[in-house]
Parts: C-alpha cells; sequence; structure tokens
DNA sequence: GGCGGGTGAGAACGGTCGTTCTCACTTCCT
DNA sequence: AGGAAGTGAGAACGACCGTTCTCACCCGCC
C-alpha cells in the first residue's frame, strides 16, 4: 500500500506544519519537501491546498477524539471519575511539547470567515466533544447541564494554556469541574432547571 | 487635530477588517481603502503591517475591557452581581452582529506562532481579564481559585460562541459561575486549596 | 524492440501582497 | 515671485504562493 503511505506522510507532514505554524504561513512547497512528495503527487492527492486543510482537520478530529476517549476508558470506570480523567488527558496534552492550542480553534480563527468547510469542521469537532461529555455526565447521573459546562470549563482551559504556555488551566479547570459534580450531585435537580 | 482623526480612521478600518476576516487575508490596499486615506499615510502613521496589527491590538485591548468593566459597574453594586454581570455582558457581545469570538485568540492561533508581538499582546489580554475577574471575586469573598475558574468559564464561553455562533454559552456559562460561587460560599475554604 | 502512459524534478505562470517610488501638484515661507 | 517641502494617486518592484506545465526518463505491453 504505498498509496496509503504516501498520503499520509503527506498528511503528517501537513499536520505538523499547519499545527506549529498556522495554515496560511505553510506553503503547498513547504508540505511537498517535509513530505518527500513530488509536488504532482501532492495535487493528485489533494487537487488544492483547500483539500488538504480540511483533510487535515478531518484526519485529526478523529484521532484526537480517539486519542481522549481511549485515554478516558482506561483511566477509571467510574463514570464520574471518567469525566475528571478528561482534564487529566488536557494536562498531558498541554504538557506536549509543541502544544499550541486547538488546532480547531486555530483554523477557525484563520480561516473560519473565508472558508466554510474549516468552520464546519471546527463546529463538528466541538460538536462531538460536547456530546461526549455530555454522554458522560448522563451516565454519572448528573444533569445535562453539567455536561456544558464541564464543556466551557475544558474549552476555556484549552485556550488558557494555549496562550499562556502553561499546563495548570487543566488542573484548574479540573478542580472547578469537581465543584460543580458535587455541587450538582448534592443540589435538587428543580434548581438547575429554573434558574 | 486631523492627524490623530487619520490615525483613528485606519485603526477603526483595520480593526473592523482583521476582525471580521482575519489578519493575514487582509492587505494594506484593503485597510487603505476602507480608510480613505493614502497608502502613503498609512506607512507614515504604521511603517510596517506589523505594527498595525500591534496597533490594532493594543487599542481593541483597552476599548474591550473599558467597555466591560464600565458595563459591570453600573449593573451591579454587589461584587457576586458584578462577577456574574461579567457574563450578562459576554451574552451581550455575542448576540452583537458580526461577533466572531474573541480577536486574541484568533490572531493568536493565525500569527502567534509567527509574531512574538502578537503573542505577547494576546497573553497581556487575557492576562489583564483574569486579574480582573480575580479583583472581583476577591472582593466578593470568594477565594483566588474561584476567579480562575470563571476565568476559564468566561474563555470557554468566548470561544463556543463563536464557532456555534450561538450566543448562549454566555448563559450556560453564568449558570455554572453561579453554582461555583455557592458551591464555594458554602464549602470551607480548606477544601480548595486541598485538593 | 519500440512505444505509449505514467513519474520525478523543477521551472514557469498568474496573481497577490507588502512596500517603495514617481510625478505632477499644492502650499507655505521669504 | 520662486523654490523647498510635503501630498495625493497610483504605478512599480520584488517576493511569495498556489497551481500547472515541460521534459527527460522509466516501465510494461504489442
Amino acid at each position: 500500500m504505498e498509496h496509503d503511505d504516501a498520503r499520509t506522510r503527506i498528511l503528517d507532514a501537513a499536520e505538523e506544519l499547519f499545527y506549529a505554524q498556522g495554515v496560511q504561513s505553510v506553503g503547498m512547497d513547504a508540505v511537498r519537501s517535509a513530505s518527500g512528495v513530488t509536488l504532482r503527487r501532492l495535487y493528485q492527492y489533494f487537487p488544492s491546498k483547500d483539500d488538504l486543510v480540511e483533510a487535515y482537520l478531518l484526519r485529526r478530529d478523529g484521532r484526537w477524539r480517539a486519542a481522549l476517549a481511549t485515554y478516558v476508558a482506561g483511566a477509571a470506570v467510574a463514570p464520574k471519575d471518567q469525566l475528571l480523567a478528561v482534564f487529566d488527558w488536557l494536562a498531558r496534552w498541554f504538557a506536549e511539547p509543541g502544544f499550541r492550542g486547538c488546532a480547531f480553534v486555530n483554523s477557525f480563527g484563520e480561516l473560519g470567515a473565508t472558508s466554510p468547510a474549516v468552520a464546519a469542521a471546527a463546529r463538528h469537532h466541538k460538536e462531538e466533544f460536547a456530546a461526549y461529555l455530555a454522554c458522560l455526565a448522563e451516565a454519572a447521573g448528573a444533569p445535562p447541564a453539567t455536561g456544558v459546562h464541564l464543556t466551557l470549563l475544558a474549552e476555556g482551559a484549552i485556550t488558557a494554556a494555549a496562550i499562556h504556555a502553561d499546563p495548570t488551566p487543566a488542573t484548574d479547570a479540573q478542580q472547578a469541574a469537581r465543584l460543580l459534580l458535587d455541587a450538582t450531585a448534592a443540589l435538587p435537580a428543580a434548581l438547575l432547571r429554573g434558574e
């Protein structure tokens, strides 16, 4: 399968470059030389840069969410602990060398106004992430709003960690998540619906 | 003072274009024609595009934080209510036409890896915002961690509202903030330090 | 053995962008 | 009145980027 091999090498190079430097700062020629593929082949697999960007985002979305789910599933069995494990995973991610925030938020800021495909990819990624947390929250017996709250905390932690180049927002968010989980567990559900 | 007038017109045009379309998507010529100024004058006030971008971010930072502080100061007197009013202000901001998320997060994603000035501006903006919330939290008698938690909620709400083009994250975040404020008010402070 | 179709390497093209230059014109000082 | 200095409008320049084209080369098939 050298067909898929070249495609993978292209996407690997594109992902590394696009994520590290931003999409618009990376030319197709940089992707070509980083992937060791000829320019003709590059355009054979991805007829335009937009196609490459979209494929980059799509693949990263799947990989990112799979890595999170795998970690969480292996870290805890109680749903509440799984919710907290999400923030452990974030902490590890933030500490990785080259961490530069959420690729989808970055791409959205760069191209969201111009490219509907990028905007849709970002929206889809965030929707899936929110749905995952909502699912964990439901399994934990927490009210649906709690899933939303934890999603916002995680989102904020990602942005804060990126801009400050510091992984501590993950533990801050986890602390807040713990408080929210305890608070909503102790509170009557009606209080969350009304106001 | 037509000196400052031209400068203001340039910055107004730059802010509108940069925020709406992203920095790299907007050429100096677009700023020129939108501001009605000649290209020579443009480069007279801002010797390079980097200078213009930096001035855009600096001015927006001041204006944004001043608008927030003004609203909050006028909306409530009790510090706890002021903390909650922050999210009311966010809701209004999110609902404005043309809202496209945080200019600093967007610029950071686009240029943070390339331009130290942009990265520093984003960091400064977020630090000041966090300091403001920390100040309100302290005035409300909440533990310092609560300021951090609310900052993360606000940050997450901004990103979520931008990507989903929907202002409801502001009320979601406000609901979570209310829970956190109530929870930490009822809890012994030692529990927040320990774990 | 020759030949057509695909491949590699890179030059070439059209467009854009940041920045500077030209040049005619005005204005203001002496 | 005359010239120096600055201005407006836009052309020009050099670099880059996305995309396509050229051309020599190689492979499998009649």
